[in-house]
DNA sequence: CTTTATGCAAAGCGTTTGCATACTT
DNA sequence: AAGTATGCAAACGCTTTGCATAAAG
């Protein structure tokens, strides 16, 4: 656990939600302006690795990380590409939905909804 | 409609399922030699706003591409990033799942099945 | 003849990696 | 002293773009 490990961690916490790694950096830069962009990315896959910290491979946008909590799923805006969270009225249980599996063994799945953010949705009105 | 644009329309429903650009490109060379990588994707592109074909951004992983039909879901292996079509109990209807959507307009929904595939399975057993 | 698409190569973007240096224990 | 993590910069893989040439209408 070095300085650098602690400030991205501290870094995730403290912004808003559903960060880049770029954003991770340019708040730790603050502190530890000397820190690389590297060195977050490799520190964010090890959080991820000790299951602190979840990546979220968002389709066609840029990768966005979350500090761990309990499951739920994300809305990401199709013209900024922001990211937030939608809490569901039940736990989806999909293994239990899919008929024609393929061959595969199913083991999880990923559930995004897409749509437009507030500012995206007046900015398309006017 | 140029002769490239027919060739890459016909070599999407020659290949297996959910091709990349690059096998589409590289079945379309071996008609037209000369044809080329960015022509390849801004056909894809031109189909894909045309409605004939739909572009599969799958997280993490390299964008696909198929000929366009009723919807269905995928399952994308974990471990080689195959992509198959998994078919569902019933089309699952999210807008009403969602509790709290954070001042968002919810338009749709990516569910991807994640998994692995009969011959990563098998080889994770060897 | 005007417009649009092409091939090529270079640039772009986000992410990963090699390597020498600097920490850590 | 041995091992791990860092900063830096270069490389990477996929996709997009600028531009001069060629094809299409």
């Amino acid at each position: 656990m070095t300085r650098q490990r602690q400030a991205i961690l501290e870094a995730l916490k403290e912004l808003p939600s559903h960060p880049t790694a770029e954003e991770v950096y340019n708040l730790v830069k603050k502190r530890l302006p000397r820190i690389s962009l590297g060195t977050v990315y490799r520190n964010l896959d090890a959080l991820v690795a000790d299951g602190v910290v979840r990546k979220i491979d968002t389709a066609g946008a840029q990768r966005k990380f979350d500090t761990k909590q309990e499951p739920h799923y994300h809305v990401r805006c199709i013209r900024c590409g922001a990211v937030d969270d939608v809490s569901v009225k039940q736990t989806p249980s999909f293994e239990d939905m899919v008929l024609n599996r393929n061959g595969y063994e199913i083991r999880g799945f990923l559930l995004e909804f897409t749509g437009l953010c507030s500012e995206c949705l007046k900015a398309s009105e006017e």
